[in-house]
RNA sequence: CGGCGUGUAGCGCAGCCUGGUAGCGCAUUUGCUUUGGGAGCAAAGGGUCGGGAGUUCGAAUCUCUCCACGCCGACCA
């Protein structure tokens, strides 16, 4: 049976107004346009043309994936607990992972990743060197219990993910099967034709050493990323480290004062109240240690950095604040007037706290604060240590060049993950000398169902979405002027549909009984590349009009020049 | 998990304060007119007012409770 690419057949409805649920652009367009339906909080159905556009992702994943050497195959979405016991991530992973019991009451879980599941497969699979490297992969629904699902598919609960896995004989095997998949990650989204950026990030959940993220830049993004073009440096803010601006301390002006600062206690209005700048003042932070609190002290104008602070001796990761209970019980004073003078706990400062000097700090009495203290005479001089976010204007890490900070949707994640993973489940093979060897593992995953979002985010205008060509539902649209009183209009539609799709194109022909300005507004809102209008007039000429869904204007074109340009 | 908010026709909303048996726009269906940028006129269909309980002669409206959904927060001294 051939595909209808009818519009009248194609059961699309497009939408005028948008649910007031929808926040950001595309999760506006993907509604308007017809893509998407929601069913429930992070699930949603994809419609007839919102398919048509993942399948192309697909398509051009699976590809680049194949030319990798990668064999795909298919695991369950649903894993018994016992492998994540095996590997210990039953209890770790915590409340994202959604679990449930069967009739028996044994435990499973649906996968939001599937380390265990292959890492199984290869143990019954892989039984000598001579196997490997292999690489497989899969493009699986996952299900990951979000806190807070948001922006449509781009923060899901549901959602499609390609996800790969590679196995070696030794670390520079895995090195090299790793290099490999970033050269074919690269491929993919030049492809896609997507502006991103590969950005050095931290390796979370899923552990191992090194892990690269793939970004699709657009200032809706979730994630920031510190680069600079100077010196080729890209990571995600979480791990982006900057080089300590080591100055002296200078000498001390003011005396140390205490000062009553009642109710004051955000650094905001502390420095409303002292008159003073957020730079001039030392925050102290509490969170949770292995053995009791712990303080972290920044500057006043720095944020804290989570994933660096979790990585520091004592301190309980995932990084827990310490609750005002705590804090009163291990300051004498609630939370807000805390500062390091005399503070009986260890105290981790951060690079950034260099060089301050007659700086404000909590005196740990309640509605107090100092004022005029400095290193070296009211406190030691410490060793510092990278607690914070980098800002905007900090040097790279090596120090030639500066960074910017831009915002990227995470689109890709690529990790080496090495034996986390196999030797806790025993995933070995026989090396040369007949000993068995754990296997040196990666995982590559990429958001098939987020890379449609993120695509949006980055090519749209007023009218609607903007398909990058190797996205797009359709190649083209056809729009025939009055086609349901003109047999002239309808004969030349006819056969332009066949021909174009007999030459490969995926066309949709606008064939509803609607008036002209209500199928130009469509196929804008869903975006298809290239659009035939067919009028009377346009056929009297032996013309057709040609618009780019990029350009502004249309052009009349000779019938065999139109369709030269399609080819 | 905490704070705030919202649930009324497929979608967007009004009505709720001040209780009296539900309305507007878009969409849908029918007819006529119209036909190159989301047409006009006329008519029609479509609602357990999120669920339950209560107050009342009477509840979309007041009270309680449950549920769903959304926003903000969970980075702060």
């Amino acid at each position: 049976m051939v595909e209808t690419m009818r519009f009248s057949e194609f059961g699309l409805t497009t939408l005028k107004e948008v649910p007031s649920d929808a926040e950001i652009i595309s999760h506006k367009l993907m509604l308007r346009a017809g893509l998407i339906r929601r069913l429930a909080s992070g699930l949603f159905t994809w419609m007839p043309l919102g398919l048509r556009v993942l399948r192309k992702v697909e398509a051009v994943v699976r590809e680049e994936m194949n030319r990798a050497g990668a064999l795909e195959l298919l695991m369950p979405a649903v894993q018994p607990a016992e492998l994540w016991q095996e590997s210990g991530r039953w209890d770790q992973y915590g409340p994202l992972l959604l679990r449930m019991s069967d009739r028996h009451s044994r435990d499973y879980c649906f996968g939001p990743t599937h380390e265990e599941v292959i890492t199984d497969i290869a143990r019954r699979e892989l039984r000598s060197y001579k196997q490997l490297p292999i690489n497989y992969y899969q493009i699986q629904t996952k299900f990951r219990d979000e806190i807070r699902p948001r922006f449509g598919v781009m923060r899901s609960r549901e959602f499609i993910m390609k996800d790969a896995y590679s196995f070696d004989i030794d670390k520079q095997g895995m090195e090299a099967s790793y290099q490999r998949m970033h050269s074919a990650y690269t491929a993919i989204f030049e492809r896609l034709g997507l502006k991103f950026r590969v950005v050095d990030a931290d390796s979370g959940e899923i552990g191992g050493s090194r892990s690269q993220e793939f970004h699709v830049l657009a200032d809706s993004g979730e994630d920031a990323i510190a680069y600079s073009d100077a010196d080729n440096y890209a990571s995600n803010i979480e791990t982006a480290t900057t080089t300590p601006v080591a100055a002296g301390y200078p000498d001390a002006k003011e005396e140390l004062q205490q000062v009553a600062t009642p109710g004051v206690k955000t650094i905001e209005a502390l420095c409303e109240f002292l008159k003073t700048d957020a730079s001039r003042v030392l925050k102290t932070l509490i969170v949770d240690g292995t053995d009791g609190p712990v303080a972290l002290l920044l500057r006043g104008d720095h944020e804290l950095n989570a994933v660096k602070a979790q990585k520091m001796p004592g301190v309980v990761s995932p990084l827990t604040m310490a609750s005002p209970e705590v804090i009163a019980k291990a300051t004498g004073c609630g939370p807000g007037f805390v500062g390091p003078i005399g503070l009986g706990m260890p105290l981790f400062f951060d690079h950034a706290t260099v060089g301050m000097s007659d700086f404000v700090c909590g005196a740990n009495k309640k509605d107090m604060h100092y004022t005029g203290a400095n290193f070296g005479r009211d406190l030691a001089i410490p060793t510092t240590v990278d607690l914070r976010n980098v800002v905007a204007g900090d040097p790279t890490p090596d120090g030639n060049g500066t960074l910017s900070i831009a915002r990227g949707i995470e689109v890709g994640h690529i990790f080496q993950l090495g034996t986390k993973y196999s030797e806790a489940m025993s995933a070995t093979v026989q090396d040369p000398e007949g000993k068995n060897q754990v296997m040196s593992m990666g995982c590559y995953g990429i958001g098939i169902s987020r890379i449609v979002g993120a695509a949006i985010e980055q090519n749209h205008d007023e009218a609607g979405i903007i398909w990058p060509a190797p996205l797009a539902p359709f190649d083209v649209v056809l729009v025939p002027i009055n086609l349901h009183r003109s047999e002239a209009v309808r004969t030349a539609a006819d056969a332009l549909y066949r021909e174009l799709r007999e030459r490969g194109l995926d066309v949709l022909l606008d064939d509803r009984d609607a008036r002209p300005g209500v199928k130009f507004a469509d196929a804008e809102l869903i975006g298809i590349p290239h659009r035939l209008v067919i009028s009377e007039r346009g056929l009297a000429a032996g013309e057709l009009e040609y618009r780019h869904r990029r350009e502004s204007e249309s052009r009349n074109l000779k019938r065999e020049d139109a369709l030269k340009l399609l080819e």
